[in-house]
DNA sequence: CTCGGGCTTGAAGTGCGCTTTAAGTCAAAC
DNA sequence: GTTTGACTTAAAGCGCACTTCAAGCCCGAG
């Protein structure tokens, strides 16, 4: 389906109309056709946002998901950019698996200590280590 | 070093004191003794704040850290509320690769598009897919 | 004994990522 | 022609996770 109103995409990209209208504000999506004042929206727009929700859950914000798209380096083409930034992410994920697995073993230790609150917990973490 | 003040605590941690004022005033640290009205803290308390802050890194919210130490379900132990808690992670985590694959791929044909800024970019996400 | 530095508190402020509100426009249905 | 409903805008509001502020306390150095 061509030329869909704001309503639309909002309803099928599973998102409210008021955050695409935020996206086009922060620069985010390009400005649209109206008509009549209405945006339309072509189906593509549907990929645009679905790129823009992972790289949300990816920890990406705003204004990484902006560069993204059209960042400084303006030579750089688009897969660059990512490249760059997902590289960042990767080792940010790299150094949070190595955290999670000391969390988990202090949790293995609290769990060991029949810590069943947190006053229980403080006491075993707040002691000497 | 034992009986630290909040300072020294921040300074090891990494973080600032007012961060450690507000988890102890939202329940997510123990409340601690003072001494002259001032809190003194055990070395357990970085462990503690470790913990934490792996939690969040690895995107769990301040209400399910807290619940992950003292949540409903008083009977069960420390270590079975993180599986419940990670599982939940594992599965978002799961979707997400799924969705950064196609989000790579979208990124891929943008590149081979030649397309420099959001403007470009707009024109070929927008169109028909 | 006074000065300085780090601590205390509650309350207000900040930045992000939207959502909600208020007032109005537009186009199709009746 | 009026009503309906989805749309428009700018501006204000919200929840989270803190940070900053204002006013004051405590304690060791000089």
């Amino acid at each position: 389906m061509t030329n869909m109103t704001i309503g639309e995409v909002a309803r099928r990209a599973g998102l409210q109309a008021s955050a695409i209208r935020y996206y086009e504000k922060i620069g985010l999506l390009p400005k649209t056709q109206r008509i009549g004042g209405q945006r339309r929206y072509e189906t593509g727009v549907l990929n645009y946002l679905e790129v823009i929700d992972v790289a949300k859950r990816a920890g990406f914000r705003m204004d990484e998901i902006r560069h993204l798209f059209h960042g400084f380096g303006k030579g750089t083409p688009a897969f660059r950019r990512w490249q760059t930034l997902a590289q960042r992410k990767i080792t940010e994920m790299d150094d949070l698996i190595a955290r999670a697995k000391k969390m988990k073993r202090l949790l293995e230790k609290a769990d060991r200590c029949r810590c069943l609150d947190l006053e229980d917990c403080g006491k075993v973490f707040l002691k000497k280590r």
